[in-house]
DNA sequence: GCCAACGTTGGC
DNA sequence: GCCAACGTTGGC
């Protein structure tokens, strides 16, 4: 069981979108970045990952599941080009901002702070705790 | 809307 | 295989 983060403007693809696709879920297709689709093929069904708001909103504010393995990304004919399908399991009660996880001394090695331009990262289990409670969100 | 940072492309 | 040029991302 690991755990991830996907990135999506609020304005392309934002969180209602997400949840108006219900359990069957919806590919995250449009990735053109070898390290964001490695992260996907890394994924297995069940694994979670946090929904956040780039560009505009800057918070985390839900949580997905993954719901089918890596496959080929319907929106390209490159081969290259991978993607998982995910649906969304909850809201976040409290969304937890970009200038919280900033500021926050035990979260300073995520990605997010790290790489903001990887668009599908890696988040280790202790972050996860950590940014679950912040927003006052089941794990 | 700007622009720094990053990834990719392609000429040499 | 190097690296300049270019395109894109995303915080500000």
């Amino acid at each position: 069981m690991a755990y991830w983060l996907f990135k999506s403007e609020p304005d392309v693809w934002g969180w209602d979108h997400q949840t108006a696709k219900g359990a069957a879920g919806e590919e995250w297709n449009g990735v053109r970045n070898y390290q964001a689709r490695n992260n996907m093929r890394a994924m297995q069904i069940g694994d979670l990952g946090f929904f956040y708001h780039s560009r505009s909103g800057l918070e985390i504010v839900g949580i997905v599941e993954i719901c089918a393995e890596s496959h080929p990304d319907s929106t390209s004919d490159d081969p290259r080009w991978d993607c998982v399908d995910v649906r969304a399991v909850r809201p976040f009660v409290k969304p937890v901002s970009l200038e919280q996880i900033k500021a926050d001394q035990r979260l300073q090695d995520m990605v997010l702070v790290n790489n903001s331009r990887l668009s599908v990262q890696p988040v280790t289990d202790a972050q996860w705790q950590i940014i679950c409670a912040l927003g006052d969100t089941d794990p």
